[in-house]
DNA sequence: TCCGATGTTGCGGGTTCACGCAAGACGCGG
DNA sequence: CCGCGTCTTGCGTGAACCCGCAACATCGGA
């Protein structure tokens, strides 16, 4: 068996190094890249089938290179090993695992018998194995309790970017007032409307500066996603008009 | 000498311990904290006078610690020790860093020799110690050339936090325009009007809000500034009105 | 002392936002 | 087929925002 090991924190790697040799006998030999665009490449190079990859990468990160892997090998298992369970984090995950692949999420704080059990269940047996923080984060995104819907998560990445209603609105095929009404909906479920609702009308906020820094502060987006958003947006600019 | 390393990942933990007691034989005691509330008790009780602290932790991050650490003990040479070269932490550090106190910004992708000897020159010799990369950054914002003015800074402060103009106005003692001026000079310098200013007029950003992802992305705002500033709106808004 | 550079304030108007109200459109179980 | 909930859309209003224009302050030199 062959591992390759994407992680740009030389301290992490080593450890993972000698996590996967203690855990995985059988794994004959291990491969380590610290950027996601090397880690892309070692993997086409090599075939791997078996990864370990770290989200939040300098040059490239994790989620964009697991992308364009399971994209050229959806059998590919993939161990996700990150510093946080971001909601922002795991709903990118979970978007771009192909139907049936085995893959795992891991936090770096699990324990080292934790570690290696999800290396073996993963590799050995392809069974999925998330960590229970991160599982609980996506019962309550996913399902619909007290999560947001894909819709309210677009338009809320769509203002977090700073697009205008009408920018929107041609973006999405929607009507200027839909946009609208999905944006009072946001507003609703992040609860901007506060300052205690108390005494004076005064003070107010920027609902839509508000629901973006409301969102980050609670993970429900962080850099990386903005940073793929914004990818994305460009990407949109050029093309499609 | 007595030395405090204040850092919440246990592998870059134990590598900091062994740094410290290879590049400071002098040092005979080694204490260690998991996050920022724990380093500020120990720093009080050992009245700690050498401190590595990280940055981003999670409970209680670096910046919040060591100015509590040095509001106590002005004399107190602490050494940074972060991932990211963020402007936002940048200005963060240079923003708490009493007079004439000895303090260093190290990078983790420095070299092992780099973190021994930036130990020995603050510890030992009490010299600032700033990363290079980091030194670039503080030069361009601190002088004025192509930098952002503390004024600016403020204000994209405010807005990121979702303020309108009429509630910044009132909590900087502005009248309404200055802060609408101030705005402006921001807009500008984040080089928000753009599209590239080409073909349709149509496609225009929220300048608020773009104003906002784009100082994410260049990473003069992160989380952990934006959480420092909601805690200090916060605040401001219960006592100040 | 006077002058220019920089920063603050008021006024006015064009635009965009936030949002209530109400008319359709679609889906689904009865 | 009808009724009901959810989603979409249009219209209209009041507020907030973006910003050009112009009148003062301030302050550090010449």
């Amino acid at each position: 068996m062959k591992v390759l090991i994407v992680e740009d924190d030389p301290l992490h790697r080593s450890y993972l190094h000698e996590a996967v040799c203690a855990a995985l006998p059988e794994c004959d030999t291990v491969i380590e890249a610290e950027n996601g665009t090397a880690g892309e490449r070692l993997a086409r190079d090599h075939k791997s089938a078996h990864i370990v990859m770290d989200l939040q990468m300098a040059s490239r990160n994790g989620i964009e290179a697991a992308r364009t892997i399971w994209k050229e090998r959806p059998e590919t298992r993939i161990l996700f090993w990150s510093n946080y369970s971001d909601e922002a984090y795991v709903r990118g995950v979970s978007r771009i695992v192909p139907d049936g692949a085995a893959y795992g999420y891991v936090l770096k704080s699990a324990s080292d018998e934790r570690l290696k059990l999800a290396l073996r269940s993963i590799f050995v047996e392809s069974q999925c194995v998330i960590d229970r923080e991160v599982r609980g984060l996506q019962q309550k995104s996913l399902g619909q309790t007290n999560g947001f819907t894909d819709s309210e998560y677009e338009i809320l990445v769509d203002i977090a970017l700073g697009l205008t209603d009408r920018a929107i609105a041609r973006r999405r095929n929607l009507s200027l007032r839909s946009v609208q009404n999905r944006l009072q909906q946001l507003y609703d479920k992040l609860d901007v409307y506060q300052t205690a609702g108390d005494d004076h009308e005064d003070g107010r906020f920027n609902l839509r500066a508000r629901a973006v820094t409301v969102a980050l502060l609670r993970k429900l987006l962080n850099y990386s996603a903005l940073e793929r958003a914004e990818t994305e947006l460009q990407e949109w600019l050029e093309s499609g008009r």
